[in-house]
DNA sequence: AATGAATGAGAGTTCATTCAT
DNA sequence: AATGAATGAACTCTCATTCAT
């Protein structure tokens, strides 16, 4: 009976296809022109299929930064590449920080806004930021053993260096430094990159 | 006749209560709720005496922004009386983590909240940020002069720290660490602290 | 299956309603009372209704302008019956001020009214209006190249009869002819077309 | 007892300032700008303060016409030194469209606006608009008299040149007339009575 | 499975007007 | 006489959502 199974299938892709669209619209228009309707004209649906596929419209949004969290773990992949862990962390920086400037809405939604968020509660769609969280982290336990990094936690440096990136492109994102020219902003990062990296490791 | 202040101190009064009222909205219910009409309700007068008092919603906004940085300025002033300026580094850092951890929703509205946010571009109102920004800088500038901290340029160590501390706390309160409970929060920030002194500090 | 073209007709109806209301309203009220709150109240529907067949106030007012220049076009299908130009000059000036006092709520909105009116910057709407007036110019020219009338510049010759026509109605349809009882109204028109006739056609 | 009269005097004297400022609001900024609080803003009182002069709003824009009424007869009185009848119906008509397309808002008041209205109710008012259009009408007769123009019924010929010249003006001053640029309005004006005269006037 | 039609709720803002002082 | 303070009633428009078909 491939009925149920091919029904099953063709549910599933409408999804990717909402959820595409939706994305689409974060990245090229905002936040705020993510509607419904907007969802729905791009993909040549009515706003009322789109509730057949998902209950409303948070749980899109949730949907969403799922698959962020996918396209990020995605681009940390090419990483393992890497073998000095030295090395690997200025790259794990400039991965997560790039992906956050070139897809500012998107990080947006998956790191600043208040929204929806009930992805944080059901531990399952936590899993994949998760993943992500731990990639640098592994990285981060590699220097200290391989003697780049002296620091009593590694949680707390962990934290620290996510807490530090977070930063820059959250004050970036929600044009806060009004000091900092957008011209500049490539350059600042890879600044604090390099300050970070020589305050870091042991010389 | 104190008739003119008594005027004077009775308005000064109506703008103080609408913005409690905008401040306790943003608390209770979070920022896409502060209506005008809900700060009318709330301070039981109607939605167009507010516009007595304020000539739209973006002046309520950029009031209290200006409050939450004044506030800030005014605790950072304690400073002045350590001398040393690794330890004044410090407890810049906690002050200002303090602030935001005790003030979140007001932190939120300053810092991280996408909003009109006329005050980072009118410079007169935008001093106040500067204020507390250049607070930060001299103690970075006078750690560096007496040979606490190396840096190449001082104004990337200090975007750097204030990036640190920003990304600390906007994933505090924007709920994007589940893996650190809310009352390991304190805990986790001191550790921070810690860390970063330890590893920026030479040594 | 009709079911198409039923749900095309339906759609088409609900515009005639809105549009029918509208113009009720018009009459009765007067311009400043035609809101799109009472017209939807009229056609006892909700406000976001009528959003689905127009998409702002403005576009109903250009709808109802080119309804009433349709009208007036058509009315002047007749004086192709016509031969003798200056006849057909009198009987074009009594179908314009026919229909402006028949429908005057409705010659206002084209002629009168203060609005939007993007009927008049987009040439494509414009082009009904066009049509009307140059009905009128080619009657005109017809009666100077038969020598019925001698004018320097027909464009000028023109202009003036139309300013004259529309002066008289609209006297009238704003009430600024104290000395001229309404039942007189047609009369005066009547005398007018006389008098503009014997003074204008070379005798 | 000066008192009295002192009070009386002053009275005016205000009513006088606040209708001086509606006018120049009118003139200046149109008439959606003028408002209550605008009017009391421009002589420096409270709105309150504007009511204990003018029941509403309406009875100001009646007094403005009845002053506009005054100020158009006066710019007629210049007409009394021009001996010839004939030059002085075009300059009778040069002086009417003058004023109308230099204060076009209070033209539009006069004799286009839907408003109030009220000054053509009671006749008190409309003397004045009265005393304007004899001036007309008397030297229509003239010209009858002196055999300049033959015309049956010189009210006819009155409200025909009347409703000419208001025609003109008022398609300018509603933007009716896109085939005519603002920068030939006045052109335009002078070809028409050009126009006119020669039509009208024996030859 | 898909949707056209409809709507309730709500946003910010403006204005003429009133009234106690 | 003058007014500061206050307000009710509007306005246009947008959106997530529902439901009969």
């Amino acid at each position: 009976m491939g009925s149920a199974e091919r029904k099953e299938r063709e549910k599933h892709e409408m999804r990717e296809m909402i959820l595409a669209a939706a994305k689409k619209l974060f990245i090229k228009e905002g936040f705020e022109h993510v509607t419904i309707r907007r969802i729905a004209e791009e993909i040549e649906y009515s706003p009322a299929t789109v509730y057949l596929y998902f209950a409303d419209k948070d749980t899109i949004l949730c949907a969403l930064q799922e698959l962020g969290f996918r396209d990020l773990f995605k681009r940390q992949q090419v990483l393992s590449a890497i073998k000095n862990p030295a090395e690997k962390l200025r790259a794990c920086g400039k991965i997560y920080m790039n992906f956050a400037m070139e897809n500012q809405e998107w990080y947006d939604l998956m790191f600043i806004m208040r929204a929806p968020m009930k992805a944080f509660e059901s531990p399952a769609d936590w899993n994949l930021g998760k993943d992500t969280y731990e990639v640098l982290q592994s990285i981060i336990i590699d220097c200290i053993d391989q003697g780049y990094l002296k620091a009593k936690d590694p949680q707390i440096a962990c934290f620290s260096l996510w807490s530090l990136m977070h930063g820059v492109v959250s004050i970036f994102i929600r044009d806060r430094a009004p000091m900092i020219p957008k011209e500049h902003q490539e350059q600042v990062i890879n600044g604090i990159l390099d300050f970070t990296m020589s305050e870091l490791l042991d010389k």
